[in-house]
Formats: C-alpha cells, structure tokens, sequence
DNA sequence: CTACATCCTCTAGCAACTAGAGGAGCAAGC
DNA sequence: GCTTGCTCCTCTAGTTGCTAGAGGATGTAG
C-alpha cells in the first residue's frame, strides 16, 4: 500500500501551489493530512479529491466561504441540495453582473482609442473622457 | 472667495469615501490639500476635478499605478499619448478576456443548475461538476 | 452652551494568497 | 559513506485596495 503523495506532487495533480495548499490547511478549508516520519505531509486520493474540488470552484470564481459550506454539503449527502443550489445561483447572478458591466466598460474603452488621435495629450480622448464623467457613454458606473 | 469643501463634501462630490480619499493622499496618488486653521483638509474645483478622474479610472478597472501614469500625463500635456492610448489598449485586451471566461463560467454555472434537480446532495450536479472536472463544459480553465 | 456631526491620526484587519528566510530531510550518484 | 541538490518544514511579512475602529479634536446648530 502506498503511503501517499508528497505535497509537491499533490501541487502538480491538483494544481494547486503548494504554498497554496498549505494555506488552505491553515485556514481549515482542508483537513491536516498524515505525517510521515520526516514530519512531511502526505496526501492520499480523498485528500487530493478535495484539493481538486476546491481548485475547481475557485476558477469558478466561488469565495473560500461558499467552497467551505458546499465541501460541508459534500461530506454529508443526505441533505438537500437547496444550499448548493443557491450558492451556485448567487454565483451566476454576480457573474451575469460583472459581464454587464464589463461589457459597458469595453464600449467605453474602444470609444476612448478610437477617439485619440495619437496626437498631444491635450487632445487625447482618453485623458478627456477619464476626466469628465460626464462624457460617458454609459451612464451605468 | 471660497476655501473649498472638507472631506466629506469632496467625498459625495466625487464618489469616493471619506477613508479611501485619506488613503490616496497617503499613498501619493492624491496631493495633501490646502488645511484649514484646525488641521482639516480643503477640497478645491481641482482637487474634485482630480478625485473624479480617479474614481472614474478605478470603476473603469485601471489599476492605481496606471491611474498615476494618467496623472502624470494630465499633468504634462505636452507629452504624446501614446502612453495613455497603450495602458487603455492593455485594459482593453485585459477587460475582453475577462468578459470570455466570465461567459464560459456562465455557461457552466447555468448547466450546473439546470441539472441540479433539487434533491439530496448525493444526485446535486453543482456538487458532482465541481467534484468532477472532466465534466465540464469547457476545458479552458 | 451643549449636543452632535464631522473631522483628525493611528493601527489593525479583510481576501487570498505570494515571497522569502533559515533550516531539515531525502534520493541519487560517486 | 558522503556530498550534491532538490524538496520539504515553519515562520514572518508583503501584496492590492481599501475598510473599520479607537481615541480625541473641532465645527456648527439650536
């Protein structure tokens, strides 16, 4: 039977830094894994499972609070999935918003290099319009 | 004549909070404004004028360092705008690659929620895509 | 003149890491 | 066995862009 893997090594499978993984244990997001006799950290499958799961749901943009509830909700199958459900809803609500704005801000941004004429700063419409808001085109910000 | 407004006129002039103005004056990003006889700063037209321009660069998602490469150059307009057309080109690239991934991420939130048949946690598809990389929508991230 | 709002400085905290110091362990080659 | 060099350990401090609070001074309205 294997011992399980070095934290480095769990650093590559997950993809998570290792620095990283060490401050997720700190925090308490991940649970102290086995020692080896060297006082090294070793992960087995379930803990390089987790170390995945929480990756995953932070390049989907969840906060460490949210990944710490739905890791809850993960160990304990038997509830119901509203929670889930409404974290993942919260998610795309913050998502669908910042694209909105995002969107607003590009319009704004192409405007502002199409309008500088590459000239003096005086003329440039990027300073201009930074300067005065009241030159937005969207009024949304 | 006027001596200018304190903090926190200047502060709903221009949008930003009272401690986030203290903060740019003490990290240079703001010059110290005149002070009246008891110690309290005053806000003149040009000061306003330079705190709007700030806080609408921040709400466009320019980084402080590059808001004070702006500055400079409002100061001193006889310098080409390349500069400013380059760091607004940046922050366009920056902000269309953002507006990808978030779309991609909503994707996957939307499928993950559709799927959420909103049982128990063992059969909650938020938890088994999360869990699972492989089965996301996109390989991107 | 007394409330009460606003202002002052200073320090510490937030998210979510990242970087570095200083030291110990381990595996491989000679 | 020994050295080389990589990985690992803990700990502290730094990052960005603020925000919150303590503890005190000042300005203003009734």
């Amino acid at each position: 039977m294997t011992t399980g893997v070095p934290i480095g090594k769990a650093a590559k499978r997950s993809g998570v830094k290792v620095p990283t993984i060490r401050y997720y244990e700190q925090i308490g997001l991940l649970t102290a894994p086995a020692r080896s006799d060297g006082n090294r950290r070793h992960y087995d499958a379930s803990d390089l499972h987790r170390l995945s799961f929480i990756r995953h749901a932070r390049e989907l943009g969840f906060e460490i609070d949210a990944i710490r509830t739905l890791l809850a909700l993960q160990d304990d199958p038997n509830q119901p999935c509203a929670t889930a459900d409404g974290i993942a809803k919260a998610r795309l609500a913050d998502v669908e918003q910042r694209i909105r704005s995002l969107s607003a801000l590009k319009t704004e941004l192409q405007a502002m290099i199409e309008g500088c004429s590459h000239g003096r700063v005086a003329a440039c419409r990027v300073i201009e319009v930074l300067a005065d808001h009241g030159q937005c085109l969207h009024a949304g910000h």
